[in-house]
DNA sequence: GCCGTTTTCGGCCCGACTGTTTTCAGTCG
C-alpha cells in the first residue's frame, strides 16, 4: 500500500468510528496519523523496515501495530473489523458537501443503499420519491440541499481539481483590483494555501479591512460569477464562472492581524500553534488572545500576534506544522536553531536551466528564444550569470561521435555568440555552457564520456520510465550520479508534473547522502506545472546538508520571470540564502561548478 | 488512540453555520 492509500484508510477507519460513535479523541487521533503518513517523505513499508514506524507523529502502539500487519499481509485485522460494521456504501457519500459519516451512515442504511457503484443514482432516486426527508434528523431543505449538491457533483463543480498556483493568483489578482475600486476598502491580502503559496490551490480565499462591511460584501457578490454559495456578516462565497470558489472575508482593522493569522492556516499549523497557547492558558480564535479570564485582546497586526505568544513570526510559507512553532519559540530566546532567515528573490543571481533556438538535434523540445535574447533578459533581470542547458542531441538518430561532434560545434558556436554580445552590450553578464542530460532508464547518461570534454557541467534529468519500483528508481540516480565527474546538478528530481504525474518514488534520504558526499545539488525547479523537487522533500535534504539550484527550466523569455514559484518552494522548504548555490556571485559559483570548491 | 522540560494519567484546537430542534448534533474550515 502506498501512504497515501494508508492515509486514505485511516481517514475511512475514523469515519467508521464516528458512526459508532467512539470516543472524539481516537477519532482525531486517526486523522492526525493520516495527515502524518501522507506527508512522509519516505513510504511506510521503508519505516517498517528500520524500525521507525512509531517516530511518526501521531503514530503510537496500536496503530503502529496494524502497520506492521499491513505491510507484512497487505491488510490488518482489526481495521477490517472496523470497516466491516459500516456498509461500503456510505464511504462515496462522504465526498457530498454537507454529509458527514452519521448522516451518510443513516441514509445508507434506512434507505437500504446497498449498492455502493450506484449509490449515488439510488439517493437521488430517493430523494425524488421524497423519502429522505421524512428520515429523522432530515428534512426538505437538507433533502433539496443533497439532491442539488449530487447534481452539481455531475457537472464537475464539487471537487474540482486543484489548480497551479500561478492560475489561482491571476484569479486573485483580478478580484482584488476589482476590490481596490472600492473606497471603503483598506487593506487587501490573500489568505489559505494561496497566502502559504501552495504548489496547488483549491480555494481561493481574500481578506479585507473595511469599515463598512456590508457595503462591501455587496460589492463582491456583484463581481460576475456563476452561482452564489453564501453571503453572511462576515464574508460571502461565490463561484466565478471558471468553476473556481471565491471565499471573501471582511473584517474590521482592530481584529485584522488575529483575522489573517486563523484564515492563513494550515489547519495543522493552527492546531499546533494552539496547542502551544494552552500550555500558556490562552486560548486563540479568529478575533484575537483570550486569556484565562475569557477577555479576549484583539490584534490589527499579525506579527504582533504571534510576539505575544513569545514567538518570533512565523513566515506563511513555513506553516505548515514542521516545528516552526517550537523553532519560532527558540528563534524568541536567542537559539541558534530557530526559525531559518529564509532566503528572498533579490538573493538570486544566476538561472542556470535555460533552454535557448540553438538546434542541436535533440529529441526534447527546443527553447523559442536565442542564446542573446535569454543574455538580455538575463540582464533585465539583474543576474550575474546564467546557464544554457539544451538537451543532448538524440542518442537514437546518432552514434557517440557525432553526437560529440556536435557538443564540440556548439560550444564554439556559443562562445563566438557570447563575444558578439558582450562587444555589442558591454553587459558583464557571464554564462556557463550546461547540458540537460537525460538519465536513461539503466542510470547510464545519454551523452558519451567524449562529449563532456565540450560542457562546463552537467544537469541530469529524468525523462522517461517514471513508475519504477523504488530500488530500481534509486539504483538508476545513484548510477547516474557516478557516471561523471560533471554531473552537478539533479534536474526535477521527481519529474512530476502537477495534478498529472506523480514521478518517480526511491529511497529519498539514500539520494540525499550521495549528493552531500559527491556535492551535487538538487535543481528546485521554477516551472509552475513541475516545483520539483517538493517543498517537503527539499526540508528533508536541507536537514541533511544538502544544497539546491533554483531554475526556472525555461523554454521562452517570459519562463525566466517564474523564479519567485521556486523561490516559494525554497522558502516553504525553510532554505536560507546560505542553501542555495545561485544565491551566490560568480567566481564562487564557477568554483562550486568545476567541483574545484565546496561552498 | 496519542502523548509528556508541570504529566505514564488525564488531558487532547476553536468557532461558525445549518437544520431540526426546543438546547443541540453534525459538518466544515
Amino acid at each position: 500500500m502506498t501512504n497515501l492509500e494508508i492515509a486514505s484508510l485511516l481517514r475511512t477507519i475514523s469515519a467508521c468510528l464516528v458512526i459508532q460513535s467512539e470516543n472524539r479523541f481516537k477519532i482525531i487521533a486517526y486523522e492526525k496519523a493520516a495527515e502524518s503518513i501522507q506527508h512522509l517523505t519516505e513510504s511506510v513499508e521503508d519505516r517498517w523496515k528500520n524500525g521507525t514506524l512509531k517516530d511518526i507523529p501521531g503514530v503510537g502502539t496500536a496503530i503502529a501495530s496494524s502497520l506492521v500487519e499491513i505491510c507484512e499481509k497487505g491488510y490488518s485485522d482489526h481495521f477490517n473489523a472496523i470497516l466491516s460494521t459500516v456498509p461500503k456504501s456510505v464511504f462515496p457519500l462522504l465526498e457530498v458537501p454537507g454529509l458527514g459519516p452519521k448522516r451518510a451512515f443513516i441514509l445508507v442504511t434506512r434507505l437500504k443503499l446497498a449498492n455502493d457503484k450506484t449509490v449515488f443514482e439510488d439517493l437521488k432516486r430517493a430523494g425524488e420519491r421524497h423519502e429522505i426527508a421524512s428520515l429523522e434528523g432530515f428534512g426538505e431543505t437538507s433533502e433539496k440541499a443533497i439532491l442539488d449538491s449530487i447534481e452539481l457533483a455531475k457537472k464537475g463543480f464539487i471537487k474540482e481539481e486543484r489548480i497551479l498556483l500561478p492560475d489561482a493568483e491571476a484569479i486573485a489578482d483580478e478580484v482584488i483590483t476589482y476590490l481596490k475600486t472600492h473606497a471603503e476598502i483598506g487593506r487587501v491580502d490573500t489568505l489559505g494555501s494561496l497566502r502559504r503559496k501552495n504548489p496547488t490551490i483549491g480555494d481561493i480565499d481574500i481578506a479585507v479591512t473595511t469599515d463598512e462591511p456590508q457595503k462591501t460584501l455587496e460589492a463582491f457578490v456583484s463581481y460576475p460569477h456563476e452561482r452564489r454559495i453564501d453571503k453572511g456578516e462576515k464574508g460571502a462565497t461565490l463561484v466565478l464562472h471558471s468553476g473556481r470558489q471565491v471565499d471573501l472575508r471582511v473584517c474590521e482593522k482592530d481584529s485584522y492581524g488575529a483575522m489573517l493569522q486563523y484564515f492563513t492556516g494550515s489547519k495543522q499549523h493552527n492546531i499546533a500553534l494552539r496547542e502551544y497557547a494552552i500550555k500558556k492558558h490562552l486560548s486563540l480564535n479568529e478575533y484575537g488572545i483570550k486569556n484565562a479570564k475569557g477577555n479576549v485582546k484583539k490584534f490589527s497586526d499579525e506579527k504582533k500576534f504571534y510576539e505575544a505568544l513569545g514567538l518570533s513570526y512565523v513566515p506563511p510559507e513555513l506553516r505548515e506544522n514542521r516545528g516552526e512553532v517550537e523553532s519560532s519559540l527558540r528563534t524568541t530566546q536567542g537559539k541558534p536553531d530557530g526559525l531559518p532567515v529564509l532566503v528572498e528573490s533579490t538573493q538570486i543571481l544566476g538561472d542556470l536551466h535555460i533552454h535557448t533556438s540553438y538546434d542541436l538535434s535533440s529529441s526534447h523540445d527546443l527553447g523559442s528564444a536565442t542564446f542573446e535574447e535569454h543574455l538580455k533578459k538575463g540582464v533585465s533581470l539583474g543576474y550575474e550569470y546564467i546557464g544554457i542547458a539544451d538537451h543532448n542531441p538524440s542518442v537514437s538518430i546518432h552514434t557517440p561521435s557525432e553526437i560529440t561532434a556536435i557538443m564540440k560545434k556548439r560550444k564554439e558556436w556559443y562562445e563566438i555568440e557570447y563575444q558578439k554580445f558582450v562587444k555589442k552590450t558591454k553587459s558583464k553578464i557571464c554564462y556557463f555552457l550546461l547540458c540537460e542530460v537525460d538519465i536513461l532508464v539503466d542510470g547510464s547518461l545519454a551523452l558519451p564520456d567524449e562529449a563532456f570534454e565540450y560542457i562546463d557541467a552537467a544537469i541530469v534529468s529524468i525523462h522517461s520510465s517514471f513508475t519504477q519500483e523504488s530500488k530500481t528508481a534509486t539504483d538508476r540516480v545513484l548510477r547516474a550520479f557516478s557516471e561523471h565527474p560533471k554531473v552537478r546538478i539533479f534536474g526535477h528530481p521527481t519529474g512530476r508534473l502537477l495534478t498529472k504525474r506523480e514521478g518517480i518514488q526511491p529511497v529519498w534520504q539514500t539520494i540525499f547522502s550521495l549528493c552531500k558526499e559527491k556535492n551535487i545539488a538538487l535543481e528546485i525547479n521554477a516551472s509552475p506545472e513541475r516545483l520539483d523537487l517538493p517543498d517537503d522533500l527539499v526540508f528533508e535534504a536541507r536537514k541533511k546538508g544538502v544544497k539546491f539550484v533554483i531554475n526556472t527550466d525555461s523554454h521562452d523569455l517570459i519562463r525566466m520571470e517564474m523564479m519567485k514559484y521556486g523561490l516559494a518552494v525554497a522558502r516553504r522548504g525553510w532554505c536560507t540564502k546560505h542553501d542555495i548555490l545561485n544565491s551566490h556571485k560568480y567566481p564562487e559559483f564557477a568554483a562550486w561548478l568545476s567541483g574545484k570548491e565546496d561552498i
